[in-house]
DNA sequence: CTACCTCTCTACAGGACGTAGTACTACCCC
DNA sequence: GGGGTAGTACTACGTCCTGTAGAGAGGTAG
C-alpha cells in the first residue's frame, strides 16, 4: 500500500464520514475551505480509485465513489505495515504498547482477551 | 515524520543492525547487491541526517554516522502515526488487535498488563 | 609532489501529488 | 432545437522527494 497526499486523504476523509457513495460534485462542495475547480477533484477521485481506495458506480453519466475499505481497516493496515519494517516485532510491539496512553491501553487490552476467549 | 525511500531504509537497516557509528565508506561496503558510488552513500546518509534520522560526529576528515532513534522507536512512532490518521482510534485499535497474529498478540498482552502493574 | 580519500555542492531524471484546462457528450429549459 | 450545465476522459505542468552521481576542494600518505 502506498500512502495518501494531503488532498487525497481530505478526501478520503469525506468519503469516509458519509456513509454514501458520492459523485464528484458533491465531495467538491464539502471541501469548502479550498476553492478548488471541479476538475481537480474528480481527477483525485479517479486516482484513488485507480489506487484501490475508492470503488465507483455509475449514476447516470456521472460516478458515485465509495471507499473500498474502512478508515479502520485502513489504518489498522498501516500500522501493520510499519510493523512489518522491523526484524524485532515483538520489541516493536513491546515499545508501542507503552507508548498508547492508559485509555488506549485498556482498549487494546479489552480487544485483546475478548480474542482470547473466543 | 516522513517515510524512507527504499535506499534510505537499506541504509537505516544497515546502521540499525550494527551498534557502532559507521563512515559512509563502511556503510557503502556492506552494500553489497548494489553498486552504487560512494557519493550516493554519502548523500543518503547526509539526508538522513538533515532528516534527523541519524547522528554524526567527526571521525578525522570523515563523518560517522549512527541512528538517532532505535528501530523499534522508529516503528513505534510510524505505528502512533498511522493511529492519529483516524477519528475513532478506538475502532481503529481493535482491529489492529484483531489482525495481529496469535503470538504477537500475546507479546502486546504481555507489555500491556506489564504497564498496569507498574 | 602525486595519488587518493572524503567532504560539500550541484545536478538531473523519474514518480507522486496538487492543481487545472480542454474537448467532447448528454441533458434540461425556454 | 439551441444554449447553458454537468459530467467525463485526457492531457499538462509545477513542485517535491528520492535515487543516483559528477565536479571541485582540501587534507593525508607515500
Amino acid at each position: 500500500m502506498k500512502g495518501l497526499g494531503e488532498l487525497e486523504r481530505s478526501i478520503m476523509d469525506i468519503l469516509w464520514a458519509e456513509n454514501t457513495p458520492l459523485t464528484a460534485r458533491e465531495v467538491g462542495r464539502l471541501i469548502e475551505d479550498r476553492d478548488l475547480a471541479p476538475t481537480t477533484v474528480m481527477t483525485v477521485l479517479d486516482r484513488l480509485a485507480r489506487k484501490g481506495f475508492l470503488t465507483r458506480t455509475r449514476d447516470g453519466r456521472a460516478w458515485r465513489y465509495q471507499p473500498a475499505a474502512s478508515r479502520d481497516a485502513y489504518v489498522a493496515e498501516l500500522m501493520l505495515e510499519a510493523l512489518d519494517l522491523t526484524g524485532d516485532r515483538d520489541a516493536a510491539l513491546t515499545r508501542f504498547a507503552r507508548a498508547v496512553s492508559g485509555s488506549e491501553a485498556e482498549i487494546l487490552l479489552k480487544a485483546l482477551t475478548e480474542l482470547e476467549e473466543e
